[in-house]
DNA sequence: CGTATTTGACCAGCGC
DNA sequence: GCGCTGGTCAAATACG
């Protein structure tokens, strides 16, 4: 399984903020993060858990198939920006889908990332012992998928894959300017504790 | 009693 | 064409 790398500092396509989401929908990409997480702790910055890999960003460019993806340094990200805005000037291709991938090392499976989310459905896998979860966003109109399963590697590790893009804010939550740079299904990266600790 | 979850059935895509 | 696999549906069930 091939995942990029992603990097808070990246400026994302279809993120609300960014000068590339006021252009029309037209140009077809796949954006596969993988983003490292050591939750061990719980009581650090996220921010300062994202890690990155060159090399694998690299390789699992190559092995895209002529899709946009997120790069590590922020001017070659802008670069790459530049690259889908042309695409979608030029109307290239007519569908947007997006898929970020997490993993995170945590004892409980599923965590909560401020969205709600509607379980739907659960499979076993072939090459993993443990089973894969589906959800959904609960949020009417909003068809941004989950699928949660531990790694079977390292089983203290959850795979999170979003995929597609949230057509709503994250109801009632704060959350980092900086983390705000990133596509809004990257934000899951708040342990629970500081979603809720506001309204007590 | 209303809502969320569970779980087997069903279905579509793909490789042989 | 068939069987395997992964993804989704939906009836039954659990839960508050």
């Amino acid at each position: 399984m091939d995942y990029y790398f992603a990097n808070p500092n990246i400026r994302y396509p279809n993120y609300p903020n960014s000068a590339v989401n006021m252009l029309p929908e037209s140009y077809e990409f796949v954006l596969s993060d993988y983003l490292m997480l050591d939750d061990g702790g719980c009581d650090h910055h996220h921010q300062e858990s994202w890690s990155q890999s060159t090399e694998s960003s690299e390789k699992a460019a190559s092995e895209a198939t002529g899709t946009f993806h997120g790069a590590t340094a922020t001017s070659e990200n802008d670069n790459l920006i530049n690259k889908w805005e042309t695409g979608i000037k030029q109307n290239k291709i007519a569908k947007v889908t997006q898929r970020i991938a997490f993993k995170t090392r945590s004892e409980v499976d599923v965590m909560d990332d401020g969205y709600k989310w509607r379980k739907y459905g659960k499979k076993s896998v072939k090459n993993s012992p443990n089973p894969r979860n589906y959800y959904k966003c609960s949020s009417e109109g909003c068809n941004v998928k989950k699928r949660v399963e531990r790694d079977s590697d390292d089983s203290s590790y959850v795979i999170t894959t979003y995929e597609g893009v949230h057509n709503h804010e994250r109801p009632g939550a704060a959350y980092y300017t900086q983390m705000s740079l990133v596509h809004p299904s990257a934000w899951p990266l708040q342990p629970a504790a500081a979603n809720s600790s506001s309204s007590s």
